[in-house]
DNA sequence: GCCGTTTTCGGCCCGACTGTTTTCAGTCG
């Protein structure tokens, strides 16, 4: 059973026992649990069957453990079973409506009888709902809004829309006369893989001002609150956005406030206990005197540590680096020197191998691999051994025509669903780049999938393997990968893993990533460009190696030119 | 349910906004 399967279970074990009313502080372990359970790098599986004692996971006692030694082994837990009888599905749906909670739904469940999102809709329009102590007709009347939205609401935004949004907000909102300062905080500051809503923070003279441009703004579809210092909206792309202003001696307790992660921030604020210092949103306090909070530095300061970048606030780890000063100086984007993974006209892409080597020299990149489909991927037009021999001479004779870039002749070839790569070996061996790919049978058993994986990971000729889940955010999940025998196996022949930038991929993913560092296995931060703009992606790539704690020589291709050649010549055989 | 260089019991992060109240519970982030 995978971990995020597993964590899955506790959180709705936790979910269940909030509704039936349960102790919060035993509901807020079962999350903990949820949340160490989906960080751990090894698979549950591998770990229970080398005996470790998951106790010694962070929030897992001797209960949870056993627990989580039962999912993993049963396949189920009789006490969630238990639990599911008492609390119908639909009542836990109903959890995902906004404005409902877990007291709210235990009422509607226990008051009303109500157990499906359709019996919900009915109570509500029926005036029921209105009826109930501690509800009323404006309740009633925003559970039927949020039902119609219940769908959209659910959604979670690629880092990249999130990012266009809100930076153009950000622009926009810092004209409006006695505004001093506009800055996105939140999971988008984050940089996580999606958004489920936008952190804004302004220090300015005229809030209301500021308020009524937010308002008034075309991508702003409805105000859903506003107070006196924070105001919600929903913009019209379905996300929701909250802006808050904050004076500006708490500019930076705000920041760090709202960047969260909320488990960084819980950790943030206990250590602030353990000085007598109290850390809000307004600032840093001794004895309800202000002593920082103007900025973030201040405010890590102040329990002692340096800043720590917001890739990194996650509780993953990254207190224990700043209280040693080991807090890694982060890969950025200005670091990448190549892009090894992109195609052109040959097969699915919308510009030539020119165009492509051009656009790449403009945006700073020194060397480049064209990496088109091998032949198995018939809807892009693949290339079998004799187009793609034909391709290579022409990205040889292209190359010979340009000035400061440099053009390797690669090819992005399947692993085939016997375990087989699409081309044969001889062709391969004529490459300079090989990188290997599961593009079809994702959903192939494990034993299925790994014979695959290490089949191209023990071929001499592949460089690497691209995108190795397969997964697409928010529509599909990736292939059942066991990753500590994928780990190992690179590690052990040296191939080269890739953390793919386009934001419905970013696969590798950071907790994997980060777990291939430690191996010592090199990265490579891919595009996986289709056109000349989709070189533009590789900032999202950079984000995912940040979240996984990168630094500039954990990733092959921030190396220069010779010393990149130089360095695939050396993981290459010989001959 | 977890956790412990003061603890095996008694804590467990903090505040804004809304709706339904008339001092506060629930939800959210």
């Amino acid at each position: 059973m995978q971990n995020a399967i597993v964590a899955a279970q506790l959180t709705e074990y936790a979910d269940l026992l909030e509704i039936q009313g349960a102790n919060s502080f035993r509901v807020r372990a079962y999350r903990n649990a949820a949340r160490t359970v989906e960080n751990l790098s090894s698979g549950l599986e591998t770990l229970i069957a080398e005996g470790a004692d998951l106790t010694e996971l962070e929030g897992i006692g001797k209960d949870l453990a056993e627990k989580i030694v039962t999912l993993v082994t049963i396949g189920e837990l009789p006490a969630l079973t238990e639990l599911r009888e008492q609390v119908p599905t639909g009542v836990h749906e109903m959890l995902r409506v906004p404005g409902l909670g877990p007291k709210k739904v235990a009422t509607l469940f226990h008051d009303l009888n109500v157990r499906t999102l359709d019996d919900l809709r009915v109570a509500a329009e029926s005036g029921k709902v209105a009826e109930l102590k501690g509800f009323g007709k404006k309740t009633a009347q925003s559970i039927l809004e949020g039902l119609a939205l219940l769908d959209q609401q659910g959604k979670r935004y690629f880092i990249s829309a999130a990012r266009d949004v809100a930076e153009a907000l950000e622009h926009d909102l810092s004209q409006v006369p006695g505004t001093h300062q506009v800055a996105v905080a939140g999971s988008c500051r984050r940089r996580r893989e999606t958004c489920g809503d936008l952190d804004l923070l302004a220090v300015a003279d005229d809030e209301t001002a500021l308020m009524d441009r937010l308002a008034a703004h075309p991508l702003t579809e409805k105000v859903l609150a506003r107070g006196e210092t924070k105001q919600r909206v929903r913009l019209r792309n379905g996300m929701e956005l909250d802006l808050r202003v904050v004076p500006s001696g708490s500019f930076g307790a705000a920041m760090q406030y709202f960047t969260g992660s909320k488990e960084h921030n819980i950790v943030v604020r206990r250590m602030a206990q353990q000085r007598d210092l109290k850390i809000n949103e307004y600032g840093v306090f001794r004895d309800d005197v202000q002593i920082a909070g103007a900025t973030e530095e201040d405010v890590y300061a102040a329990i002692g540590l340096p800043w720590i970048p917001p890739e990194l606030r996650e509780n993953r780890g990254e207190f224990a680096l700043a209280e040693s000063g080991r807090l890694p100086r982060l890969i950025e984007r200005a670091d990448l020197q190549g892009d090894l993974h992109m195609h052109t006209t040959a097969t699915d892409g919308t510009a030539s191998i020119a165009e492509m080597a051009n656009a790449a020299k403009e945006r700073g990149l020194k060397y480049i691999a064209i990496t088109d489909h091998s032949k198995r991927v018939t809807m892009a037009n693949g290339l079998d051994a004799d187009r793609l021999l034909a391709h290579w001479q022409e990205i040889e004779r292209i190359s010979r025509g340009l000035t400061g870039i440099h053009v390797l002749r690669g090819i992005e070839c399947d692993i085939l669903e016997d375990g087989s790569l699409d081309l044969e070996d001889h062709v391969l061996a004529e490459a300079d780049w090989v990188i290997a790919v599961l593009h079809y049978g994702l959903k192939q058993p494990r034993d299925q999938i790994m014979k695959r994986l290490l089949n191209a990971i023990r071929n001499p000729h592949v460089d690497a393997i691209g995108h190795p889940t397969g997964r697409m955010i928010n529509h599909r999940a990736g292939a059942d990968i066991d990753f500590d025998t994928f780990l190992k196996a690179a590690a052990d022949h040296g191939t080269w893993l890739e953390i793919n930038a386009n934001p419905a991929r970013l696969d590798l993913d950071d907790v994997h990533a980060a777990a291939a560092r430690d191996l010592e296995i090199p990265i490579v931060i891919d595009s996986d460009a289709h056109s000349v703009n989709g070189f533009d992606v590789l900032e999202y790539g950079v984000d995912q190696a940040r979240r996984a704690g990168l630094r500039s020589e954990d990733v092959v291709n921030t190396l220069p030119w010779p010393d990149f050649w130089e360095r695939l010549q050396r993981r290459q055989p010989t001959g």
